[in-house]
DNA sequence: GTGATTTGACCATT
DNA sequence: AATGGTCAAATCAC
């Protein structure tokens, strides 16, 4: 990613966020349809390939966002820095290939190994946010490459690449925790987008899960809140609850989807104003942390820009993580 | 045999 | 020093 913050670059990552998310209106619009009357339109896309394109949308749109926020920059700065000679290193043995072939018997110990290791940089300005659903699988191959316990924390956490990761030098990892308060639920925080090709290659990311039935729950620069009494019910309800829900009171959930469509569609219009506010080198910054952005799909839809939870919005601090 | 997962060690950050 | 994220050898599953 070159140099974002140019006005050229502006226009272009405006254009394709303009762009994917009228797509994802559109997408959005049509599954509303296809719920109010679901056995019309039988030539139209199914509701699993419009939310698979909705989500696709949205994945693509914060992808596009993220490579134009500042700490994306940074953090590709520190790539062609800092990590260079482990990157270079790491391509060079190319990805999965590598794997056995140092191992063969000798060499095995700690110090063939250890100039290895230390040789990777911990990620610290990337696009993070979270979901809260009963399902792990949202659609993208991922490989585990780690497991922690978590000091206070019942349940150990689960680490997770892309794994595109070396084929395709994609960066998206995410880890997945299971609530302490509700063992059926698990939180999923995502860590950088993916930049793979095969982006909701596969068609079952809805089949047994409800993508409506998840909700984001924080990101360090962006957050996006489903309408707080379907946050309460989602909580507080199981899945089957949830989807029974959705079949009884489609028009619920189409509301849902419509605003969050046409809430994002009215904010990307202010965002357009705030522009300077949005790019602006603080946000996103090594301070990756607070958010620095809220983008709010209640129905008193809000950007605020200025928002600083820092100590404030403890999401990290225990209640979830 | 190949790819995925497990698990202890290493390392960055605070 | 404590904690959490990542690595990579060992192991598992197909």
């Amino acid at each position: 990613m070159g140099v974002p913050n140019r006005p050229e670059n502006l226009s272009t990552t405006r254009t394709k966020v303009i762009k994917e998310l009228v797509e994802g209106q559109d997408y959005a619009t049509q599954l509303k349809s296809l719920l109010h009357r679901p056995t019309e339109d039988l030539e139209s896309l199914s509701a699993e390939e419009l939310v698979s394109k909705i989500l696709r949308s949205f994945s693509e749109t914060l992808s596009v966002l993220s490579a134009c926020e500042p700490g994306e920059l940074s953090q590709s700065q520190a790539v062609s820095h800092a990590d260079s000679h482990c990157d270079v290193r790491r391509s060079e043995d190319s990805g999965e290939s590598r794997k056995r072939s140092e191992d063969s018997g000798e060499s095995r110990k700690r110090l063939a190994a250890k100039d290895r290791r230390g040789c990777y940089k911990r990620r610290k300005t990337s696009y993070t946010w979270a979901i809260v659903s009963h399902t792990t699988d949202d659609g993208h191959a991922w490989r585990k490459y780690g497991q922690k316990e978590i000091l206070n924390a019942k349940y150990p956490r689960s680490y997770f690449r892309c794994t595109r990761k070396y084929d395709q030098g994609c960066r998206a990892t995410k880890q997945i925790q299971r609530m302490e308060d509700d063992p059926q639920m698990f939180q999923t925080t995502y860590i950088g987008h993916h930049t793979c090709r095969d982006i909701l290659k596969a068609p079952q990311i809805i089949t047994d899960s409800d993508p409506w039935g998840t909700f984001l729950v924080n990101s360090d620069t962006m957050m996006m809140n489903i309408p707080a009494g379907k946050q309460d019910r989602a909580l507080n309800s199981s899945t089957t609850t949830i989807k029974q829900e959705s079949l009884e009171s489609p028009s619920d959930l189409t509301d849902s989807i419509s605003s969050l469509g046409t809430n994002l569609w009215s904010e990307l219009k202010t965002f357009e104003l705030l522009e300077p506010a949005i790019l602006s080198p603080k946000m996103g910054s090594d301070n990756g942390d607070a958010v620095a952005t809220m983008y709010s799909c209640t129905d008193t839809c809000s950007l605020n820009l200025d928002l600083d939870f820092e100590g404030d919005f403890d999401f990290d601090g225990g209640e979830f993580l």
